[in-house]
DNA sequence: TCAGAATGCGAGCGACGACTCGTGTTTGTC
DNA sequence: GACAAACACGAGTCGTCGCTCGCATTCTGA
């Protein structure tokens, strides 16, 4: 008697199935990022990768397992990219600079992965895709958290969730307006979604890094920003 | 030949038609709160009016027509309700408290009206939904403009615009997670929001306000109602 | 070489939702 | 009371969309 395997064993793929599956995610990818998840369906994301609704199914089960499939890969993505940049807080960097290189960092990804905003932030998201979401969204709070806990040692716990939420949303809402906007304006939006994060997180921070920050504390009311645009990677 | 009126007439209503109207409209901002607007179904708003879905269409020609009226409703009773906080910009006023009034009104016609929130921020508005919606984001724009560009004589029209892009983006982010929210928890955000709000906006109005208020400025600017900011502002 | 698995197709099924239509009831007007 | 218009009903139509099924084609391993 073979061991009985109610849930599904992993059928071998071959090599064509595989450059299937990518193909398809990447299909999907575009028509999420253009329609959103509620308004694409399956029959335009075949279309869209050039194969039959059929064959779509023979890789996915149905159509949250595509988006749930997408957003892992989009995370691990993400985990790579700049999964390192959130870790590491250098309380020697003053406040305005990494708050600067995350926001940078973040919306490169995004703006190189629309899809990410659009799996993050629809509201249309049924079932399962639910849980997935919730869960992507509760790894960035703590991983917000975990940063601003060293620089918030006086405040209670409930205090800094909160500040963590805030500092999503509030990155959230630039991002949208960053992606919606091209050119200088997307550059000008990045700037201001800087200094709105600063602003808030300095008060609160309060005199634990005010020392390191005096260098560049004077240019930050009178500057205006909207001629240097070069904005080459930082080492 | 009889005037060939190919629009159609407006039919006369009887009073029990216009209680009918105001129940399905109050049932289509229940259920659209609660689903979102692409998955509210008319056999739904129906029901939970409690009447048969052919009757829904003796007064809306279509889905759209519900959500379209509901959100004319919504603007005209915001004006109302607060129309007039917005337009007048007292200079006397210290930033922060113009800031926690203004956060304070919007907050509570939102709570009241969660509907709102709903069309404005759903992305799932198809056809002339669209253009509504754009039209009321336009309008709260122009208004925040209005309000902040007399405290920002320096800036060129852009960036007054910009940051008005900036401060609504702000405020959805914020009015979002307060309606996540419920009790303390609640008032906490909003405070969050008048404090991101104040300490963004506060280094740009900059030193211009702070000289003002310490001679408790000449009340010359509180009459005029829509005088568009000629930018050459004598000091 | 060849059996069997993986891949591919696309017409079609079942469910659901926006909307209609024929019919009956209530209301305003003469 | 009579007539028309407004109101109300709910079963039914039509289109869409997620998904299936039978069958053809290609690949793998022995």
């Amino acid at each position: 008697m073979p061991t009985h395997q109610e849930q599904e064993q992993p059928r071998r793929r071959q090599a064509r199935g595989e450059r299937r599956i990518a193909q398809l995610l990447e299909a999907a990818a575009s028509v999420f990022a253009s329609t959103g998840y509620a308004s694409a369906s399956t029959n335009a994301i075949a279309r869209e990768a050039g194969v039959s609704p059929g064959t779509l199914y023979q890789f996915f089960p149905n159509k949250e397992a595509i988006a749930i499939e997408l957003g892992q890969r989009l995370m691990a993505d993400m985990r790579t990219a700049y999964g390192e940049a959130l870790a590491p807080i250098d309380p020697a960097t003053p406040l305005e600079q990494a708050v600067a290189a995350a926001v940078d960092r973040f919306i490169d990804f995004n703006c190189h992965n629309p899809v990410f905003f659009t799996l993050m932030h629809g509201p249309d998201v049924p079932g399962r895709m639910a849980e997935e979401h919730d869960a992507l969204h509760n790894t960035l709070i703590t991983r917000v958290e975990n940063l601003l806990s060293p620089l918030l040692p006086d405040r209670p716990a409930a205090a800094v969730t909160r500040i963590a939420h805030v500092c999503m949303a509030l990155y959230m809402a630039g991002l949208e307006l960053v992606l919606a906007s091209e050119g200088d304006d997307r550059e000008a939006y990045v700037q201001e979604l800087k200094d709105v994060l600063f602003r808030y997180l300095d008060p609160l921070v309060g005199d634990r890094l005010r020392d390191a920050q005096a260098v560049s504390a004077s240019t930050a009311v009178a500057s205006n920003a909207t001629s240097n645009a070069t904005s080459t990677a930082t080492p």
